[in-house]
DNA sequence: TACCAGGAGAAAA
DNA sequence: TTTTCTCATGGT
């Protein structure tokens, strides 16, 4: 993976697509909330529980933590994993209170805060990373499925290479602008759908990239 | 019916 | 240390 294959990709997926201005949120809170929400699922599907949420007046930090852990998994339950998720979720919300809450965590510097959210039971690093990017404005690259996929397709990266390595590579090439890591990330998310699922559209695909491997879980 | 989705943690090997 | 299993709704 070179650097100016990767501002290629961003230029390429950039013309087709037009900006994408993410993430699709009101808010950081509901940043946080939807990083939670989406961990393995259809983003359809998070916003069917995100707006069970809104209609319980539920989308504020001290409503979501007043909820009783049961019952906040009814009002996730469309995204799937609802129990795993809303311990994570609880876990998650306790932590940005217990630290003063959004606002001031977005006083801390990048890799404290990264560290500190690595820490929170449920919160690996695609979700912190998405938090980071998404909630904070922060210069760091998502690695998710879709992008596994389609570096893979581009022979870029093997399907066994690490998150860390392949954030770092992308990070090295396109330097610290969270709005251009934002921007890619986003763009890669809306390729995949329009073009590897849920039905493969090689042939209309921007970037020419055939579906030569199984559709199969690619990494993890 | 079977498969899959913008992961992460626990358990098993 | 690495691999496999589990969690779950909703769409195709």
């Amino acid at each position: 993976m070179e650097a100016p294959q990767i501002r290629d990709l961003v230029q390429r997926l950039g013309a087709a697509f037009g900006p994408m201005r993410w993430w699709p949120a009101e808010s950081p809170l509901e940043v946080v909330i939807g990083a939670v929400l989406t961990q393995n699922t259809r983003w359809e599907n998070v916003e069917r529980a995100m707006g069970n949420l809104r209609r319980a007046d539920c989308l504020a930090l001290e409503s979501l933590l007043a909820l009783p852990e049961a019952d906040l998994g009814q009002l996730i339950r469309p995204s799937g994993y609802y129990n795993i998720k809303a311990r994570r979720l609880r876990s998650l919300l306790r932590f940005v209170a217990e630290h003063g809450g959004i606002d001031a965590l977005a006083d801390w510097e990048t890799e404290p805060l990264r560290e500190a959210l690595l820490a929170v039971h449920g919160i690996g690093p695609e979700t912190a990373d998405d938090i980071l990017l998404y909630a904070f404005g922060r210069p760091v690259f998502v690695v998710d499925a879709y992008t596994r996929r389609l570096f893979g397709r581009l022979q870029w990266a093997d399907a066994k290479a690490g998150y860390e390595s392949l954030r770092g590579q992308v990070e090295n090439a396109l330097g610290a602008d969270a709005a251009v890591l934002n921007e890619l990330h986003a763009l890669i998310v809306e390729h995949g759908k329009r073009y590897c699922r849920p039905r493969p559209r090689c042939e209309d695909c921007p970037l020419a990239v055939v579906c030569t491997e199984p559709l199969r879980r690619a990494g993890g």
